[in-house]
DNA sequence: GGCCGTTTATAGCATTTGGGCATAACAAAG
DNA sequence: CTTTGTTATGCCCAAATGCTATAAACGGCC
């Protein structure tokens, strides 16, 4: 089966005498008999009954014959989308990231992305640090967001532009008095009920990584994959959530402080990461550039509560946050 | 663009590398590795990113593959299509027949072809005796009914089976005596006002070439293309249709004689012609066979009246027709 | 770091495919 | 019968394709 072999029966079918196709076809005559005679030995039938100088199409040519045709149409289908696909700005872009990246990053920014590449397919793969890299070194995304620096990824296959950082918070319910500042060093954490981010998260590494270092032997209540979850445990109290600043806490009741180490608060630094031995089109370092921006513009999400509490709490950052998000629509 | 690259393309990218593309296609893994840099310099763009020993798709290529998945799933379609018609039984027909032969024949005999032949699809095509002519020679039909042998053929290029024979039949208003037998010498109708075929078909040829055998200067009151607008407009009073027995006219109130010339029947026989220089399948020859044998049973379907017309008339000839009606269900 | 197995890409050679030219074979029209 | 137009065939050459051998790159392992 071949496709020059379609496209002479079609023509020769349309045009009714081999003469005039291979004129059409810009070829001399007796290529396209040949072709003609090897394509029914091949098929095993007649495709034209030679009545006089004129072929006639067989019952069975006729119904080949739609086949045949759909059958170019689909290949010049090909042929056209490649030829999109060359004018650039179209194309899948599969990316990854945790699930509090998805929710309060991803979700408003892929609109805007949209709007400059509309013809680009974003498939998002969901997962914690460690899987994101998986995905990353086996190739099955191009792009994976959120890496931070504890997620340890070969500095010569692998590239990455910095997103900013998030610090570690604490919530806890806003009866519970953690601290009377908006910071708490981690030492102080200890015999407190933890609930933490799955291992498996980079952020979780980060913070178990500062708890050894102040010597802290934490008291773990419960981990989970979804940072809600340990919200809203939090918000029953249940315990004080360790979560990311990049999440988005505004729908629960909770007092929210700054972890700290010797005074400093602890912050990670987030990066999107490709495999550097892959070529990646614009519309892919696009994605990376344009996604820096957008996390300049809203970060951070969530920051720490007053010290005490009042009931509108929030009501300046709600104010900085929606002009960006207005801005990505 | 060629079959062989989709083929090498899309086997390479579900299988992750040449080699196992190569193994599984039983070649060589040196023309594979070829043919996927030639399908890319083709399309103008990187199909595969290398990195390691891996090539991983490009986001360009992710699309690709989609295009090249049905691309490949429709010759293959082609092919099996191309398979079925080989085992035979499987085609596209086409015919053409006169109004009345469509309509009291093929309209119960194409029943009974289908059970026979339940993947051959029939064309029908209407028209006159010398409009069939003229497809059948154009070779735009394969098979040409209910020709007369008033039409001429050339022996040389056309085959023909006998369907039997139809009579000339004269229709006219109950009350109007033409004759006090069930059949009138084609003279006797010198002067009487004659509904007519249109001069295109066999049947009025036949009649015409009758006319001037026997001295008759026809009285033409209206010629048709549609018999039944002349047994209408006969059973309205406006004259005698002159119709060929082929024709249902049960549904009229009209006495029907015979015409005969010199004391014989008026006949013309019917045949089913075909280009000889043209293959047919055997599902062509067996319609032929199979359509002589239908006709032979339900022929002739219109029949002399009464001299003296009853009410109920024609009552044994409906029983007549009913049982090759059944069983062509 | 060095070796080994694996994989891709390249080179050289042989085979096949396919087109072009000339021409035979054939049909239709004058 | 000749002329014209069309299909099919033989011959030649070029391009495509495949195979073997081999180089180059990579990853794993010691």
């Amino acid at each position: 089966m071949n496709l020059r072999h379609a496209r002479t029966f079609v023509t020769v079918a349309e045009l009714g005498t081999v003469s005039k196709a291979a004129h059409r076809l810009r070829t001399a005559q007796p290529a396209l008999s040949r072709q003609i005679i090897d394509f029914e030995q091949e098929l095993g039938l007649r495709l034209f009954d030679r009545v006089g100088r004129r072929l006639l199409l067989t019952g069975e040519g006729e119904q080949l014959l739609a086949g045949c045709r759909v059958l170019l149409n689909c290949a010049s289908a090909v042929t056209e989308q490649a030829q999109q696909l060359r004018q650039g700005d179209t194309g899948v872009l599969k990316v990854a990231g945790s699930p509090q990246h998805i929710e309060s990053v991803l979700s408003q920014f892929l609109h805007r992305y949209a709007e400059r590449y509309p013809n680009v397919e974003v498939r998002i793969a969901e997962g914690t640090g460690s899987e994101i890299l998986k995905l990353l070194e086996s190739g099955e995304i191009h792009l994976g967001q959120n890496l931070l620096h504890s997620v340890k990824l070969d500095k010569r296959h692998f590239g990455s532009l910095p997103l900013g950082s998030v610090e570690v918070l604490a919530a806890c319910r806003p009866s519970l008095t953690l601290s009377d500042r908006d910071t708490i060093e981690v030492a102080r954490l200890s015999g407190v009920p933890l609930l933490l981010m799955d291992s498996g998260f980079g952020f979780r590494r980060a913070f178990d990584a500062a708890s050894r270092m102040a010597g802290l032997i934490p008291t773990i209540k419960f981990e989970s994959r979804n940072p809600h979850t340990l919200l809203a445990l939090a918000e029953a109290g249940h315990g004080v959530a360790i979560v990311p600043s990049q999440l988005q806490c505004r729908r629960y009741s909770l007092r929210i402080v700054g972890l700290t180490y010797r005074g400093r608060p602890l912050r990670e630094p987030l990066t999107v990461s490709w495999d550097k031995r892959r070529s990646l089109p614009r519309f892919a370092t696009d994605y990376c550039a344009m996604l820096a921006g957008y996390m300049c513009e809203i970060f951070p999400i969530t920051r720490p509560t007053a010290p005490k509490p009042t009931i509108s709490r929030r009501a300046p950052k709600q104010a900085r946050r929606k002009p960006p998000a207005v801005s990505a629509r």
